[in-house]
DNA sequence: GCTATTTTGTAGCATTTGCTCCAATATTGG
DNA sequence: CCAATATTGGAGCAAATGCTACAAAATAGC
């Protein structure tokens, strides 16, 4: 309890004298593991025994590192977000081309949606389960939206600026790159086959080309 | 057991002498309840308690009338989609307009939007929220999501048949549609503000203004 | 009134779920 | 090696959940 202060030994206020015993696992890892759960079964449809499962990890080692099943998926949505955001928007966001920029970012996010079929995206699922009941995830969802938004209207303006397109309607046309990107998810996580799917990247792409400004 | 054939009688193989004590509630209304409370809360997120308390029933009276919790969900839908078709959708269907006829659409679906904030569509949410993993309600979105394209469809056929758009990627048109409304509920329940949602919904209006053919 | 038939109310069951308690284990500074 | 610290395994708890069993209640035909 207290130091009981002998005489002398003031000194060293009981500070730690060892650093426990290390952890097992990959902190990383683990998490890329949470991320492939609540991504397939959505928050509510992952249970904590799920979780142990998937990480290879007992209760008491979750709880220990990640706080509640909530925090981790915190962790996993914060993770995701990293990578995801690497992958598809990070070259829409630092391109410097106008519809192009546009066109081949849906096209990465048809394949991507191929590749995950019937997942969708894990932040827009999480935004559409939890229906705005948690404080913190509706602010994140909302954050992620308006990025999102930013990236659309970043690529238009560009695009306005070469030339490209006529610079009316730049916010609105943004609105609506983002509506239909949301959209995309939910008809991929709704059970869209590949064939529907693709007709719908295929609609958003159509519309931007669409903009493209013909000579007169 | 066995009608024990007497002689005679027999005539009258032991039919229904009585019909029972009659139902203390009116199904449709019920329904509506039920409705409610899985457009609020979600299926997963909806216990029986919620729905006794809602439906003001006693659990084995919810059982006797509907089966499961599943099937009153399924019944819950067949219900609440012959509302909000007749309410929404049906106008689009049945118009003889192009254009007008979907800016009028989507002028509603924002109205409507705006009045359940933080709901969303029920059919979308459940949608999003099954997953894909039951087939029923997989095939029952997937007819859903056929419906609203075929009425965007139609509406763009008659836009260009009465020369008011150009007849180029009207299926094109009809998927971005799809992929937008898809995204507008979407947005709805991952509690986009109402300023927010009235900008996706101008994005999408603005968009079908732009559709429309200028006189060259 | 009586019987057959259906619904209602209540208690509760079997399972699941998120999470915790605690002894055992592994590590580091001294 | 020892004390201090941190993690692990695993049993298990309290609450919630979907649903059922069963007796009481209400109706229609006889």
């Amino acid at each position: 309890m207290k130091p009981t202060a002998g005489t002398t030994s003031i000194t060293t206020p009981a500070g730690p004298r060892g650093a426990g015993r290390p952890r097992s696992f990959d902190h990383d890892a683990v998490l890329d593991a949470a991320v492939e759960v609540f991504w397939g079964n959505g928050f509510r449809g992952t249970t904590t025994r799920d979780l142990e499962a998937a990480l290879g990890l007992a209760p008491s080692s979750i709880y220990n590192a990640f706080g509640s099943k909530r925090d981790l998926l915190t962790a996993a949505l914060d993770r995701y977000e990293r990578q995801i955001t690497d992958s598809l928007l990070g070259p829409l966001e630092t391109s410097n081309e106008g519809l192009a920029a546009l066109d081949a970012f849906f096209c990465s996010v048809g394949t991507w949606i191929a590749a995950h079929r019937r997942q969708g995206c894990l932040l827009i699922n999480t935004m559409a389960e939890d229906g705005g009941t948690t404080d913190r995830i509706t602010r994140r969802a909302s954050q992620y939206r308006l990025r999102l938004r930013r990236a659309f209207h970043g690529a238009l303006i560009r695009s306005a600026a070469a030339g490209e397109t006529n610079d009316d309607h730049l916010e609105a046309r943004a609105d609506l790159l983002l509506s239909a990107l949301l959209g995309l998810n939910i008809a991929a996580r709704g059970g869209a086959t590949p064939a529907e799917l693709g007709r719908l990247t295929t609609g958003v792409r159509t519309q931007v080309e669409g903009w493209r400004v013909t000579e007169t």
